[in-house]
RNA sequence: GGGCCGUUAGCUCAACUGGCAGAGCAACUGACUCUUAAUCAGUAGGUUCGGGGUUCGAUUCCCUGACGGCUCACCA
């Protein structure tokens, strides 16, 4: 906002006034006695006489929302984190002195007010004010009260803004806190343990994407910003920790979607002695515990679209989703030139020499994913786009793994994970290759990883939730960006 | 990175084929001690995103840049 604005100034004119008095426009050490919340909660069902027989006096404190000025008495919307109060302010009542400080407050202030209940006549529940305390001037002008907030661009760069003036913002994220609390409070009960793996990691693994890269002056060595915990939390299992979980960011360096910013949060979790067929029941078990702890119910809308949580969900192996869902004729699938050349026709991009299991796994986007509207798991993917996952004992192109699909998106991502070093090696190698084609998200290969293996990982199954995107469905958001506080911008 | 769309007062939005840049809210002055999108009377507020071009004249047309949204590609 420009410095010189015609409204600012007119701001600045006040904070001289007010200070010209002697005021303090920033006192510290006001306390309050109730929230808002508190207030509508007790005395929000009592009629006036009621009312009238609880002399209480409160201490309340907010943010100015509104103001309507009659000469002698004010009325004005405050709203703290829990709510929102009207009060109303006469002359008679506060004395000039808190009056001639009403009249000077615009709405963006906080204040500190005192008084007693009462309803209004047109039934609102009102502080009748004693008296009226500045605790904090706003210098800039809140954005208009009746359209609020639109225009996206300030509202992710000023979020604060967006919080302030639109309460299904505030609301939103309340909810994801909510969330990342349940599933804490879940895995807790489940018997796991929370821990921290590296942030900057001097390989990169994990997940097949391209990571970001820093530089660390006194080690003097290149490290990169993790795209996946998985590696280090697998080292865990290795050492004796056999159910733990790192719910965090992740960082990949990839395009910014409506699916996809930079840094997101991962929930990983890894289960000793388990099968991916056991995370497919604790899957279930979770959702059933966020959705009755949150909503209290099993169907929620996402998009116009009601989703139900009732469980047991679909199992559905990937080759058939192709054939039952995406409508793909069963003599292509095992076809390779035919599965390029249908692709082709139908706008998929393919290599050439693509391998069979990536241009199913292309189609499977293209035509499947945007279907599964209702909870799905898509099981048994081919075994080159699962580079750390166990091969199927009965076909060793299988890998022993699902995803789960809500409202069109990848939700989470799990297997049963490759203990065998020796196929670990293998696998690495190939991405190495694909990797020295120019495939900057190819896994990287290490060593200390397959030391790692090499002293014996029990058979351990783990999952990734993507919680943005979880978030995204339990608020019914359409883009990511509505459910981090500050996506990535563009300097401006 | 490609395609499409957008950027006008603090906020939300208008402005026909190129012809004086406007409204509501907010602000300011005044009136009003039960209003609630308060009301009434008045006032002020603009680098029309930046730069260039065409034209007698550009918010409008052309070129270019910035930022944003959607989408495709990549990915989760």
């Amino acid at each position: 906002m420009d410095e010189s604005s015609g409204l600012i100034k007119e701001i600045k004119k006040k904070v001289k006034e007010l200070r010209s008095k002697g005021l303090n426009l920033y006192p510290s050490g006001f306390r309050r006695d109730i929230t808002v919340g508190e207030v509508v909660n007790r005395f929000g069902k009592m009629d006036n006489n009621e009312l009238e027989r609880t002399t209480d006096i409160f201490t309340l404190a907010g943010r100015v929302m509104s103001i309507r000025d009659f000469g002698k008495a004010f009325f004005i919307h405050i709203k703290d984190g829990t709510g929102k109060l009207q009060a109303y302010i006469r002359k008679d009542r506060v004395g000039d002195e808190d009056f001639e400080i009403i009249e000077l407050i615009d709405s963006g202030d906080h204040v500190g007010l005192t008084g007693q209940l009462f309803r209004t006549k047109t039934g609102e529940l009102t502080l009748l004010a004693n008296s009226l305390v500045l605790l904090s001037k706003s210098q800039r002008p809140l954005p208009e009260k009746y359209h609020g907030l639109i225009d996206v661009e300030t509202r992710y760069r000023q979020r604060y803004l967006d919080l302030i003036v639109n309460d299904d913002v505030r609301h939103t994220f309340i909810l994801r806190g909510r969330i990342i609390q349940t599933i804490r409070e879940f895995l807790d009960k489940q018997g796991f343990i929370e821990v921290e793996t590296p942030m900057m990691q001097s390989i990169p693994g994990g997940a097949t994407a391209r990571p970001f890269k820093t530089y660390h002056h006194a080690l003097g060595m290149d490290l990169y910003l993790r795209v996946a915990p998985e590696l280090y939390l697998k080292r865990l299992v290795v050492g004796g920790l056999e159910k733990i979980y790192e719910l965090n960011r992740n960082f990949r360096n990839e395009g910014i979607s409506t699916d996809h910013n930079p840094e997101f949060t991962m929930l990983e979790f890894y289960v000793a002695y388990a099968t991916y067929e056991d995370l497919m029941d604790l899957t279930e078990k979770l959702f059933l515990y966020l959705l009755n702890k949150l909503f209290g119910r099993l169907t929620i809308k996402y998009q116009g679209n009601p989703i139900d949580f009732t469980t047991p969900w679909p199992r559905i192996s990937l080759a058939d989703s192709l054939k039952d869902i995406g409508g793909m004729p069963e003599s292509v699938l095992s076809d390779s030139q035919a599965l390029i050349d249908l692709a082709r026709s139908k706008g998929v991009d393919v290599k050439d020499n693509e391998e069979i299991g990536r241009v199913l796994n292309k189609f499977f986007e293209y035509i499947v994913e945007p279907k599964l509207i209702q909870p799905t798991f898509i099981v048994d993917h081919p075994i080159e786009i699962s580079p750390l996952s166990r091969r199927k004992d009965e076909n060793s192109e299988i890998a022993e793994r699902f995803e789960l699909f809500i409202g069109g998106k990848e939700i989470a991502n799990a297997f049963s994970e490759l203990n065998d070093p020796d196929d670990q090696r293998q696998r690495f190698l190939k991405q190495a290759s694909l990797r020295d084609a120019g495939e900057e998200e190819a896994l990287f290969m290490d060593e200390d990883y397959l030391k790692a293996l090499e002293y014996g990982l029990p058979p351990t199954a783990g999952e990734g939730i993507g919680i943005d995107r979880l978030v995204m469905i339990l608020t019914d958001s359409l883009s990511i960006r509505d459910v981090i506080l500050f996506p990535q911008m563009r300097k401006k």
